[in-house]
DNA sequence: GCAAGGTC
């Protein structure tokens, strides 16, 4: 029996698919598709299913010091049981293995660990090692039919690199957290790719914190020729001659506006007419399309697993790509011509048939692994996607249209005046040929007219204006522009480089979006700047990069390159050692003052945000236990500290972070004032501690104009039922048998009233009613979908939520768990 | 409980 091993599943079933003629039958052993025909067997790996660690003797980072690390052994563990136990128990049987993972070094090095995995189990039978750049019939088939052997040393240029990062990031990662006491769950993590990027972010707000702003003035003339009025912008030349606009002097200014406000007409100097072409855009990498999406709103790790489910559901191609080339067996016009049956954009792609060339543009990277992302011929329905999808679809659709369309093109027309001796200068914009933009309408296309003028030409001049300016900070990074910027600095990589990012969010280094750096983040840059400035640089990097090429052409060893990496980290620790105690203070100064909020009202020591043992937050004081003082906070969304103060309590506002449903909750103690004034109306007592505590259930109204009946113990107590919208709520005389609660009507505009009855049976009714629906409820299920999922046995809402969401995602096709798991999230 | 890199 041949046995051949892929580096994913899906990579598997398009193999065996080819090799097999389409004959090949499928079995799942232990939820591991293995593919079958003729004498052979095809099993996907899913990427790395081992990972590199330190011996068990480490792990205690008590008993532990960290510089220990820094020669302790790597091993090799399992971290995909599954599919070790069943590549193994196939290996045992195979008589050759053909290793058949990704084209590039992390391919190499996965093949490398499949390699040994097999022989543990089987010494003798030969393994062979197949390269193709694309899945295509024709690739795939030569490859077989010639394979070749693994090569080791790149295979070992990877491990350099997983024990360089593990080595680096676990000892400087326990040492930084050590010395600043984080015993529980907060660690302080440090690594090769995350702390440049971080530094990237911290530099930014280092300029903007350093920033001074300078007064400059602009001036204006509206210019007339006949009844075709228009803009122009005075500008000078500078002391090196160069066009300025910006007159830093405001007796100047004023001098100027004085001239052209008086000023009766401007004489036209010159008037340049141009022809600009304005290329469609390269095919989709994975940074490109990241960017893209964002501009449509999607922050990068949701574009990421929104591209992740129309991959796994066959819609688009692998999303996780550097590739800006098409590769040759793409045929642009058969694509076109599948895309040209879709009712939405099908108008589209035949218009684009008509034309007589479909030349697609490319990129500057042509990479081998996988082609850029691209629709398939496999068009879903709109009804079975998302709103979300639907959207990134089209746009991954429209981006395909626009490499095959042509330029667009602009008329810039500059026209210069003369008035009273200071220039006038007016820059216009018109479209004379849409080209792609006619397909894919996410560039701006604004013109700005100017009229046809002639040299000589004498203008009106109706209007002057002066508008007073301040030079700007620098902007924040953007996360899209982030991943850009990683990309330039080769750090991360394609499929990684937006997980850095939520890292950084995880571990309580950035807030907001786009991201701005906390206290902590900014200590960690310092004290990495000050001890171990290789990991704040991208040199890190690009010398890990010069030493794997190096030990992939047989130039270096693997011991060379990880023996000089740690006597470099070894220099490092001997310098650290006695800054410890300083290190660890300054970390942990600035882990507080990202939680606090000032002066606390009942004893003068200080306010700080905390998280209860339910995981809500809350406002505490640090003189606990001495002082009891606490304010509640919203239960949607995380906390963040802004900058500005109150002026009645001088404590910081609070802004809660919660996706779209972001929102500023202002002064925590102001809020509480003014719910303690709202005079909540007071229903009974809370069914959940009222014997106890004596907390009472009320309505109340949240800051984002949710209504709901909730215990007035809250924090403390969380209970709470939801209560409508809109309309007044009468409290009536009637009360509920089982609960006691009084019955509820609700008096909404030009509706008649309409009775809601005891809030307690109302909500479960709600939730029973809910459980009872139809999937096609939920957004994001087609019809399509929804038959697929009754014939698995999940009919209703209800049944859904009962899933395991890998088990569903196993057994019906082009479902992910990701996607099962996002409906249940809509379901409750 | 450490990193970064695959993949889901």
């Amino acid at each position: 029996m041949e046995l051949i091993i892929t580096e994913k599943n899906n990579a598997a079933r398009r193999i065996a698919d080819i090799l097999s003629d389409g004959g090949a039958s499928t079995e799942r052993d232990a939820g591991v598709n293995v593919y079958e025909w003729g004498g052979k067997r095809c099993v996907g790996l899913s990427g790395h299913v081992v990972g590199v660690d330190f011996p068990a003797e480490y792990s205690d980072w008590r008993d532990v010091e960290p510089a220990e690390l820094v020669h302790a052994d790597v091993t090799k563990t399992a971290t995909k049981e599954d599919i070790v136990n069943v590549l193994q128990r196939l290996a045992e049987r195979a008589d050759d293995v053909v290793i058949a993972t990704d084209y590039d070094r992390e391919g190499e090095l996965i093949g490398k660990e499949a390699y040994e995995l097999v022989r543990e189990v089987n010494e003798d039978a030969p393994i062979k090692r197949v390269r193709f750049s694309s899945i295509t019939e024709n690739e795939v088939k030569t490859a077989f039919a010639d394979p070749d052997d693994l090569d080791f040393d790149l295979a070992a240029a990877g491990e350099a690199r997983q024990t360089i990062d593990l080595v680096w990031g676990a000892a400087l990662t326990r040492f930084l957290s050590l010395s600043a006491r984080q015993t529980g769950g907060d660690f302080i993590s440090v690594g090769r790719v995350q702390t440049p990027t971080l530094k990237l972010i911290v530099d930014k707000e280092r300029e903007i914190e350093a920033f001074e702003p300078d007064d400059y003035w602009e001036l204006f003339a509206d210019l007339a020729k006949d009844d075709a009025e228009f803009e122009a912008q005075y500008f000078y030349l500078d002391d090196e001659g160069n066009e300025a606009e910006r007159v830093w002097n405001e007796a100047d200014a004023e001098a100027a506006f004085d001239v052209l406000r008086d000023a009766a007409d401007a004489v036209v100097e010159s008037v340049r007419r141009r022809t600009r072409t304005d290329d469609p855009p390269a095919p989709f990498n994975t940074t490109q399309y990241i960017r893209a999406a964002s501009s449509l709103g999607y922050a990068a790790g949701r574009a990421m697993s929104i591209a992740e489910d129309l991959y796994t559901a066959g819609y688009i191609t692998y999303p996780r790509t550097d590739n800006t080339v098409y590769p040759d067996d793409l045929d642009p016009a058969e694509l076109l011509d599948t895309l040209s049956a879709n009712p939405h954009f099908g108008d589209d792609a035949e218009t684009l048939l008509d034309a007589d060339d479909l030349t697609p543009t490319e990129g500057d990277e042509e990479t081998t692994d996988h082609p850029p992302i691209h629709p398939t011929a496999d068009m879903p329905d709109r009804g079975d996607l998302s709103e979300d999808e639907w959207e990134v679809y089209e746009l991954v659709v429209r981006r395909f249209f626009a490499t095959l369309a042509d330029p667009a093109e602009w008329a810039h027309l500059r026209v210069v005046a003369d008035c009273e001796g200071l220039q006038l200068k007016a820059n216009g914009r018109r479209l004379l040929d849409e080209g792609y933009h006619a397909v894919y309408p996410y560039f701006g296309t604004d013109e700005n007219h100017v009229p046809a003028v002639e040299e000589g030409d004498v203008l009106d001049v109706s209007d002057a204006r002066i508008e007073a300016k301040q030079t700007q900070p620098p902007r924040r990074y953007g996360q899209s522009r982030l991943i850009e910027t990683m990309e330039d600095m080769g750090i991360g990589t394609k499929a990684t480089r937006h997980n850095t990012i939520e890292k950084l969010y995880d571990r309580g280094y950035i807030e907001d979006d786009p991201p701005k750096p906390t206290r902590l983040a900014m200590a960690v840059v310092e004290a990495a700047e000050e001890y171990a400035d290789m990991l704040v640089s991208e040199e890190m990097t690009a010398e890990l990069e010069a030493d794997m090429a190096a030990i992939a052409s047989g130039e270096k060893t693997y011991d060379e390159v990880t023996q000089e990496s740690r006597d470099l980290l070894d220099r490092i620790f001997d310098s650290l050692g006695e800054s410890r105690e300083e290190v660890g203070t300054h970390l942990q100064e600035s882990l507080k003052a990202d939680k606090t909020l000032g002066p606390c009202p009942d004893c003068g020591e200080t306010l700080l945000i905390r998280k209860s043992r339910q995981g809500s937050f809350f406002v505490g004081c640090d003189g606990y236990p001495d002082c009891e003082f606490t304010l509640p906070l919203p239960d949607t969304g995380e906390p963040v500290v802004l900058d500005s103060e109150c002026d009645d309590h001088g404590l910081h506002e609070v802004k809660m972070l919660a996706g779209r449903n972001t929102f500023v909750h202002g002064c925590p103690l102001c809020r509480a004032e003014e719910a303690d004034d709202a005079d909540e109306p007071v229903l009974g007592p809370c069914p959940e501690c009222g014997h106890e505590h004596d907390g009472e259930l009320r309505i109340k109204t949240l800051r984002n104009g949710n209504r709901l009946v909730g215990c007035s113990r809250y924090p403390d107590c969380e209970y709470s039922l939801p209560l409508p919208r809109h309309g007044d709520i009468e409290i009536t005389d009637e009360s509920c048998d089982e609960h006691g609660l009084p019955k509820l009507v609700v008096h909404d505009e030009g509706d008649d009233p309409w009775e809601l009855g005891c809030p307690i049976c109302n909500f479960a009714e709600y939730q029973e009613r809910q459980q009872n629906r139809g999937l096609e409820a939920l957004d994001g299920v087609g019809a399509k979908t929804a038959e697929k999922l009754e014939a698995a046995g999940v009919s209703s809402v209800g049944d859904l939520a009962d899933v395991e969401p890998e088990a569903l995602a196993d057994e019906v096709d082009g479902v992910s768990a990701d996607r099962v798991r996002e409906w249940q999230a809509k379901a409750d």
